[in-house]
DNA sequence: CTGCTCGGCGCG
DNA sequence: AAAGCGCGCCGAGCAG
C-alpha cells in the first residue's frame, strides 16, 4: 500500500512525515523530511514519482495551488479540513473520539477565501471583497510569534508567490510558547489524521464514509486544478454577444458620442463596429466618472424610452423595484411585485419592453463588460470553487458567479485551436439517485432508457413528460400545491418505495431529527431558533399563532431534510464521477515511451464542473476517448455508491467547440 | 465612506 | 408556466 505523507508547515518550512494507514509513525517508517517552502514542489514531485503517496494536508485549497503553479500534479490526498467537517457531523462516526472531543481549531477553519483573485496579479482582489482578510482560528492561530513574522516578511521581499503566506502563518507553534489565539485546542495534522482514521475504522459502515472522504478529497484536487487551468474564454466573442444584445459598450469610443449627453437620446448614428477591449487593464469603475445619469447601453436606453412612454411617466425607473412598482401602480397596472414571471401575466404595452429591459439589465450587471474585465485574463476564466461549500455537499463558488454562467454567454466559452470540449451531463440524476436510495424497482425500470421521465410516462403513471418531471421535482423538493402536488398521488401509487423514502426524510426533519446521505454525510441539526419555536408551541397556553408558526417551521425543515438526502447523494455521485474521470483523463494523456510528460494544461483536462455536468477540454484527437472515459466514470460512480442496485446513470455527451452548443 | 438587508434572477 | 430544495451576485436603499 502506498504510504501516507503528512504535510505540515513549521516556522522554518515544511515537514513531510510518512505514517501508516492508522496515522502512526511505526518504527519501520523513516523520520520526517524537512524542506523550505521553495523546495516543496521539487520534493513533492520526487516523492510523487517514486511512491505515489496519499498526501495528508490541512487543506488542498492552501497547499495545492502553489504546487500546480510549479507544474506539480499529485494523484491523491486527504483534505483534513473537509474530512473533519464530514466526520464531525456524520451519524456514522458519532461515537468516535473525533466527534466527541471538544471543538478544536479544525472546527473553525474557514473555507479559504479567494487565493489571488484571477486577473489581478497586483493583489487587492476583485469585487465582493477578496476573501483573504484575516483567517482567525486556523491551526497555529491568527497571531504569529516573532520568528514567524520574520519568515513572512523575508518571503515577501523576493516573493515567488507560489504559496500563500498563510501557510507560514499557520505553522504549528504549540512547542514555542505563544499559543493559538482562538482559545480552542490545536491539534496537529498528524494527530488529526490519526483521529480521522480511527473514526472511519470504527464507523457504522466504514466503507461508505471512507469513500465519501476519499471522494471529497479527490474533489478538492480537481477544484484546485480547474481553477489553475481555467475555462477557455473568448473575450472577443463575449464582447460580440454583448454588443449584439445591448449595443456598443458605453464609454468606449464607439458609444461615447450618442450616450454622453442624455440617456434618453436616441442612438441616432449608425452603430460603429464593436470597440475592442482597449482599456482592459483599467479598473471597471473608471467609467463611473459620469455619475449624474447612468449611461445605459443603447439598446437599454431605447427600451427605457418606450417603457416611460407607455407608462406616460418620464421618470419611471426600472432599476429600482420599489420605484418601479409605484410607477406601475400609477399607470393603473395592478402588480404585486416586479418579478418577471409575475409581470408576464399582465396585459399592458409597457410590460414587453420592461421585461426585455430587465433581461438586458441582468446580463449587463452580472455578465457584462465589467465582468469580462474582472474575471477573464489571457483567454481563461478561473472560477474559484469551494468544495463542500454547500450543506448538502455540493460545491459552492466564489467570485465571478462561476456556477451561474447564464446560457446567454456560454458562446464565449471556446476551445483552443486544435482542441475541443466534451460536455457531459448526468441525465435526471436526482430522481435516479432517489430510485437507487429507495431501492424502488419500478422507478429503476422506468429509468432503464435514456430518459427517466419518458419511462415514467411509458409506465402509465402520468400522462406527459412535463407532468412526470414536475411531479418528481415536487416530490423531491416537498412541493404540495399546483400541478406538482396533483401528480404526487399517482407517483406514490406507481413508485411507493421512492415516495415513502422522501416522505420519511421529511418526517425526520419535521421532528428535528437528522438525516444522512448514502455515504454518510449528515444534515445539520436545526438551530436554536427553530427549537425554541417548537418548544413554545408545545407549552401550555400556546397560541394558535405559535402553533401555526411551529408547524410551518417544522414543514420547512422537513423540506430541507427531504431534499438533503437526494441532493446530497447526487452530489456524492457527481464527486465519484469527477474523481474517476480525473484519474482516467490523466492516464489518457500519459506520455508514450517517446513523448515527454506534458503538464496538466497540455493534456485532456477538466475545465468546468456544475453539479451534474462537466466540461472537458481536450485535443481533438482524444475526444472520443474522453467520451468513453466519461461514460466509464459514470458507471463506476454508480457502482461505487450503490453497488449492484439495478439503477442506471446515463449521461449525455456532446463534443462541441463552444459551450453553448452542448444540450 | 463601509456594511448590511432585500428584491430579483442566474444556475443546478 | 410556477408553489417546493440548494446556491452567488447585483444594485438599491438604508443605517452607521
Amino acid at each position: 500500500m502506498s504510504p501516507f505523507i503528512v504535510v505540515s508547515a513549521t516556522p522554518h518550512g515544511v515537514t513531510l512525515q510518512r505514517v501508516d494507514e492508522r496515522g502512526a509513525t511505526a518504527s519501520n517508517i523513516d523520520g520526517p523530511l524537512t524542506c523550505s517552502l521553495d523546495e516543496l514542489p521539487d520534493a513533492v514531485a520526487r516523492l510523487e514519482r517514486v511512491e505515489r503517496p496519499r498526501w495528508v494536508w490541512s487543506d488542498s485549497a492552501r497547499w495545492y495551488p502553489g504546487l500546480l503553479a510549479a507544474s506539480v500534479r499529485i494523484e491523491r490526498c486527504v483534505d483534513l479540513r473537509l474530512a473533519h467537517t464530514i466526520l464531525r457531523a456524520s451519524e456514522l462516526t458519532a461515537a468516535s473520539e473525533l466527534a466527541t472531543a471538544p471543538a478544536s481549531e479544525w472546527d473553525s477553519m474557514p473555507a479559504l477565501g479567494n487565493p489571488g483573485t484571477p486577473g489581478n496579479p497586483g493583489g487587492a482582489g476583485g469585487p465582493g471583497g477578496s476573501g483573504g482578510s484575516g483567517n482567525p482560528g486556523y491551526p497555529g492561530g491568527a497571531v504569529a510569534p516573532d520568528g514567524i513574522l520574520d519568515v513572512v516578511t523575508h518571503r515577501r521581499t523576493h516573493d515567488t508567490a507560489l504559496f500563500d503566506d498563510d501557510l507560514v502563518e499557520a505553522a504549528p507553534v504549540s512547542h514555542t510558547a505563544a499559543g493559538p489565539s482562538s482559545g480552542r485546542p490545536r491539534i496537529t495534522e498528524a494527530e488529526e489524521f490519526r483521529r480521522q482514521r480511527a473514526a472511519i475504522a470504527g464507523a457504522t459502515d466504514p466503507s461508505r464514509i471512507a469513500l465519501l472522504v476519499a471522494a471529497e478529497s479527490a474533489g478538492s484536487l480537481a477544484a484546485a486544478e480547474m481553477q489553475h487551468v481555467g475555462l477557455p474564454w473568448s473575450a472577443a466573442e463575449h464582447d460580440r454577444i454583448l454588443t449584439d444584445l445591448l449595443g456598443p459598450r458605453p464609454g468606449s469610443q464607439a458609444a461615447a458620442a450618442p450616450a454622453a449627453s442624455h440617456p434618453t437620446t436616441a442612438p441616432g448614428t449608425a452603430s460603429p463596429p464593436a470597440a475592442p477591449r482597449a482599456a482592459a487593464g483599467t479598473p471597471a469603475a473608471g467609467t463611473a466618472a459620469t455619475t449624474a445619469t447612468p449611461t445605459r447601453p443603447a439598446r437599454m436606453a431605447e427600451l427605457l424610452d418606450r417603457i416611460r412612454a407607455e407608462l406616460g411617466d418620464p421618470t419611471a425607473n426600472p432599476d429600482s423595484p420599489v420605484e418601479l412598482l409605484k410607477a406601475l401602480r400609477r399607470a393603473g397596472i395592478d402588480a404585486r411585485s416586479t418579478r418577471s414571471w409575475e409581470l408576464k401575466s399582465l396585459d399592458h404595452p409597457a410590460i414587453p419592453p420592461l421585461l426585455e429591459y430587465k433581461k438586458l439589465s441582468r446580463l449587463l450587471s452580472a455578465n457584462g463588460w465589467n465582468w469580462l474585465d474582472t474575471w477573464v485574463r489571457d483567454g481563461r476564466f478561473h472560477p474559484h470553487y469551494i468544495p463542500g461549500g454547500v450543506v448538502t455537499g455540493r460545491w459552492a463558488s466564489e467570485g465571478g458567479g462561476a456556477l451561474q454562467l447564464p446560457k446567454q454567454v456560454r458562446g464565449a466559452v471556446r476551445a483552443d485551436p486544435g482542441w475541443t470540449f466534451v460536455v457531459a451531463d448526468a441525465a435526471q440524476l436526482e430522481p435516479r439517485v432517489l430510485a437507487a436510495l429507495a431501492g424502488d424497482r419500478a422507478m429503476a425500470a422506468a429509468g432503464r432508457g435514456l430518459d427517466l421521465y419518458d419511462g415514467i410516462v411509458a409506465s402509465g403513471a402520468v400522462d406527459t413528460r412535463a407532468h412526470a418531471k414536475l411531479g418528481m421535482l415536487g416530490a423531491m423538493y416537498g412541493g404540495t400545491s399546483g400541478e406538482s402536488g396533483r401528480m404526487l398521488p399517482r407517483l406514490a401509487r406507481a413508485y411507493p418505495a421512492a415516495i415513502a423514502f422522501v416522505e420519511a426524510a421529511a418526517r425526520a426533519g419535521e421532528a428535528g431529527n437528522r438525516v444522512s446521505t448514502r455515504l454518510g454525510r449528515t444534515s445539520p441539526r436545526p438551530g436554536d431558533d427553530w427549537l425554541d419555536v417548537q418548544d413554545a408551541a408545545r407549552a401550555d397556553g400556546a397560541t394558535d399563532a405559535q402553533r401555526s408558526r411551529a408547524r410551518s417551521a417544522a414543514r420547512s425543515w422537513g423540506r430541507f431534510t427531504r431534499n438533503f438526502v437526494v441532493q446530497g447523494t447526487a452530489a456524492e455521485w457527481a464527486l465519484c464521477w469527477l474523481a474517476s474521470l480525473r484519474t482516467r483523463l490523466w492516464e489518457l494523456g500519459a506520455p508514450t515511451a517517446t513523448a515527454e510528460a506534458a503538464p496538466l494544461e497540455r493534456r485532456p483536462h477538466l475545465a468546468f464542473f456544475l453539479h451534474d455536468e462537466v466540461v472537458v477540454h481536450t485535443p481533438r484527437e482524444h475526444a472520443e476517448a474522453v467520451a468513453e472515459a466519461l461514460r466509464h466514470s459514470a458507471a463506476e460512480a454508480g457502482r461505487l455508491i450503490f453497488g449492484d442496485a439495478p439503477v442506471e446513470f446515463p449521461i449525455t455527451v456532446a463534443t462541441v467547440d463552444s459551450y453553448d452548443k452542448a444540450k
